[in-house]
DNA sequence: TTGCCACAAATTTTT
DNA sequence: TTTGTGGCAA
């Protein structure tokens, strides 16, 4: 069965439409193209319920991998709000290195590891990486470690090994050699990294004589993967692997959002799922809940002249909208003001920060944009940048701990034999390196052998010999310890806190707080483990946090998001402004002409970026901008002249106005690339395309003499234009969502506009639009009618159908226990249940 | 061995 | 502009 391209409408929680009901009972492979906004969580999750409790699949024969954390937990929440704790529990939810972490513990024996192996982030490779150099006598200028890391990286993404690999040029001679050395000292270290976890797998279960490969392959009976177009050649060895069996393989992803090609993924996977299945069944969800039609249409446009995507008309029944707005600002601070302005003005007028997001093409436009908000004091929050585990600190405390589960780590060991200082010097290290190397040893085994022999100063032995001594120590501890206790042990013992203490800097002082809150993170881990009647164990922590990032958490705080656009795959927001939409800047072009540009994925990028807002848009550019230490002069993007007419308009912060004709005539002036850098070949610059934005040049009446102050473009239909950013009240049947939905008076006549000429009268007269209580709400807090929710009611669940309740549990989210026909008694949440009214 | 200064490099990032 | 690294002197 083929079903594509005949999407009705239906709102997100009917489940009866033919696509989703194919995604909820399909065997066999299953391929399906989830545009933006369709409600594609909704589909997985309802697919697995459905595999649960009306095909009665063993919860521990299920597999659904994704590729975050916070997907996973998602995931695993609403199955488990849907269906119950007892069906979900062992189900497999995971991320695909979390998964194979779990099966590589249980087999690690068959992949030639020990069981306390330690997983190695990005800089414990990059360590691993310089001491191959340095063995190999490379030189680092001619093979920059990062260079080396990422081919190396590349390789075992394709799935190949040093023996296999596909040299391509002089460079590779060297990366090969450092290679199969990295591999080696991964493997003396009982060490794997990240590509390791699922390449051990791979290959296990690839492996037709393996035992522990057969057990594998007999493990899941269904095998669901979400973000389907984000995949590696690993990954999709990794799930066809383990469906081969069953072939009930359910993939869910979206081509046009494919945005880390450079990360290893392959958009070819999803785009040639049919060849490897010429059976599958192909799903199109093409309905957009979640955005405006100005929005959706904006969308579209911008992906549209995308060459090879699988066709896909993305489509809404919601309101147009606002029309999207396109802001010419003159500086960098002129944007960043303009937004921070306006941001400004919709927070005084009721607006959460929470609904509102800025996004930018790289981190280093976050500055500007901080600076302001500061200034303004607006609370906002960044997304991304330096993670809590990867501060140097919080690093070293682990690497203390990682040494003490397993002395053989190299890379942890170096990191702390100096920290804090003991006077163990690189020429110290470097003996105790050579020494290892000779024996074949790790370093910390060569500390003794090293001691013993001569070619070393007292002084130098001395402290390596109580280096060791620290480090056995607590090995001893951590025989009887809990695992928080061994690490106030560390802090201690090692001299670490004191060393903290006495630096007594703000800096220090904020190092002592992550320290804090590290040993904070293992009590709560303590807790949880003992809640699920566990016993912790530091390994158990270790892991944990090498698998987990603190990115998987965005606060629920009313705080404006600021992130990359890459960082916004996933979420959606109210009102989004992009800025930086620049030629060059976005679609970025690299300053190295070699690394080169892939203009399909920034404009795939873009739409990534455009349809993460549901009600306003807003993109800016500026036609100038230091960034990078320099002045760029930069044309509007050419994504701007992918949007359709009528679903944008055009205006210019006062600066730019004033600048305007000086501005446009400078612009076209240049000729070529703005920038100065090379053209790629099939990076046609736009230069003769005209901007986008016609700077005005007519300053609005309203301007002040301050800067940044909006200017809106001068109409004849003004008043309404005004509107745009103001919460403006939906009044009609609201808009399906796929995680927000309108809740208050939905069908309460339109409120008339406010007429005013002023923005701010008019913003005024919005804000008693919005009434408290009449905020945008999650989905899944949408009690739906709950007059019959007593003992006896009669109820309708979407997977359990028809079923009686015997008790009730009030509460802000209440739960009732039901007796279903044919599935017994089930404690559900009543936000998914319909209460059938009995008059 | 440590600390300071000069210089280069500079997307996007999860696990 | 910022951040990290390498070389050199104390």
């Amino acid at each position: 069965m083929t079903l594509h391209g005949q999407a009705t409408y239906s709102p997100p929680d009917n489940l009866n439409e033919p696509q989703t009901e194919a995604v909820r009972h399909a065997r066999g492979p299953l391929l399906v193209f989830a545009g933006a906004g369709s409600g594609k969580t909704r589909v997985i999750v309802y697919r697995i319920a459905s595999l649960l409790a009306v095909h009665r699949v063993a919860p521990y024969r299920i597999l659904a991998v994704t590729f975050t954390n916070k997907a996973a937990g998602e995931m695993k929440h609403r199955l488990t709000s849907l269906v119950g704790e007892d069906l979900t529990r062992d189900l497999w939810v995971g991320t695909f290195h979390s998964v194979c972490s779990r099966l590589l513990r249980r087999y690690a024996d068959s992949a030639g590891l020990s069981k306390n192996f330690v997983i190695y982030d990005d800089s414990d490779q990059r360590s691993v990486v310089n001491r191959v150099l340095k063995e190999l006598d490379l030189d680092e200028k001619r093979y920059p470690p990062r260079q080396v890391l990422s081919r190396i990286h590349h390789e075992k993404q394709e799935g190949r090994s040093p023996a296999e690999f596909e040299k391509r040029g002089f460079f590779d001679d060297a990366v090969a050699e450092c290679f199969s050395r990295y591999e080696h000292h991964l493997k003396q270290a009982n060490a794997v990294d990240f590509d390791d976890l699922l390449l051990h797998v791979l290959r296990l279960v690839e492996d037709e004589k393996s035992l522990a490969g057969e057990e594998i392959r007999h493990r899941f009976e269904h095998v669901l993967v979400d973000e389907f177009q984000d995949v590696n050649q690993v990954q999709y060895r990794l799930v066809r692997a383990f469906s081969k069996r069953t072939r009930n393989l359910c993939t869910v992803g979206d081509d046009d959002q494919s945005i880390y090609r450079w990360r290893g993924a392959d958009v070819r996977v999803i785009r040639n799922f049919r060849r490897d299945y010429p059976d599958a069944t192909v799903v199109k969800l093409e309905q957009n809940y979640r955005s405006t039609g100005h929005i959706v249409r904006s969308a579209l446009g911008v992906i549209e002249p995308s060459s090879e995507r699988e066709p896909k008309e993305l489509w809404t029944d919601n309101k147009d909208g606002e029309p999207v707005l396109v802001v010419t600002a003159d500086s960098e601070h002129d944007e960043a003001g303009w937004v921070v302005e306006h941001v400004r003005t919709l927070i005084e007028h009721g607006v959460s920060g929470r609904d509102i997001a800025v996004f930018y093409r790289v981190h280093a436009q976050s500055r500007v944009l901080e600076e302001v908000m500061r200034a303004e004091r607006i609370p906002y929050q960044i997304i991304g940048g330096m993670r809590f585990f990867e501060r140097a600190e919080v690093k070293d405390i682990l690497s203390y701990l990682r040494v003490v589960s397993n002395p053989r780590s190299d890379v942890d060991l170096q990191r702390i034999i100096n920290v804090p200082s003991r006077k163990i010097g690189q020429t110290t290290v470097d003996k105790l390196v050579q020494t290892a190397n000779l024996a074949g040893t790790s370093l910390f085994d060569a500390i003794a052998p090293l001691c013993a022999t001569s070619n070393l100063g007292t002084a130098a032995k001395k402290s390596l010999s109580a280096f060791r001594e620290l480090l056995e120590d607590l090995m001893k501890e951590a025989q009887t310890a809990a695992p928080s206790e061994l690490c106030e042990a560390v802090l201690e013992r090692s001299g670490y806190q004191k060393m903290l203490e006495q630096e007594d800097t703000a800096e220090s002082e904020a190092r002592i707080l992550n320290v804090n809150e590290l040993i904070q993170s293992i009590v709560d881990y303590e807790e949880e483990a003992r809640a699920e009647d566990q016993i912790p164990t530091l390994d158990g922590y270790l892991e944990r946090v090498s698998l987990t990032s603190d990115a998987d958490t965005i606060e629920e705080a009313p705080r404006v998001a600021l992130m990359t656009v890459h960082a916004a795959k996933g979420l959606e927001f109210d009102t989004v402004f992009i800025t930086g939409m620049e030629e060059d800047l976005f679609p970025f072009k690299a300053i190295d002409p070699k690394r080169g540009d892939d203009l399909e994925e920034e404009r795939r990028l873009a739409y990534v970026a455009v349809t993460r807002a549901r009600r306003q848009l807003v993109i800016t550019h500026a036609s100038r901008r230091a960034i990078f230490g320099q002045t760029r002069y930069g044309l509007p993007s050419r994504f701007l002249t992918d949007l359709p007419k009528g679903s944008y308009r055009n205006m210019a912060t006062p600066a730019a106005a004033l600048m305007g004709d000086r501005a446009r005539t400078f612009a076209n002036t240049f000729s070529g690339n703005s920038f100065g850098f090379a053209r790629g070949k099939d990076w046609v610059h736009p230069q003769d395309r005209k901007p986008v934005s016609e700077p005005t040049s007519r300053a609005h009446e309203e301007q002040q003499s301050f800067l940044p102050k909006r200017v809106i473009e001068p109409s004849t239909h003004s008043e309404d234009r005004q509107q745009s950013f103001l919460p403006k009240r939906v009044s009609e049947p609201p808009p399906p969502s796929k995680t927000a939905v309108y809740v208050g008076r939905p069908n309460a006549k339109p409120e008339p506009l406010p007429q005013s000429r002023s923005t701010f009268a008019a913003a005024r007269a919005a804000r008693q639009v919005v009434q408290p209580g009449e905020r945008y709400v999650e989905r899944d807090s949408d009690v739906r009618g709950s007059s019959n929710m007593a003992i006896g009611g009669r109820v309708t669940h979407d997977i359990f159908g028809v079923g009686v309740v015997e008790s009730v549990d009030p509460g802000p989210d209440p739960a009732v226990t039901v007796r279903f026909s044919g599935h017994g008694k089930k404690r559900i949440k009543s936000r998914f249940l319909r209460f059938i009214d009995v008059d």
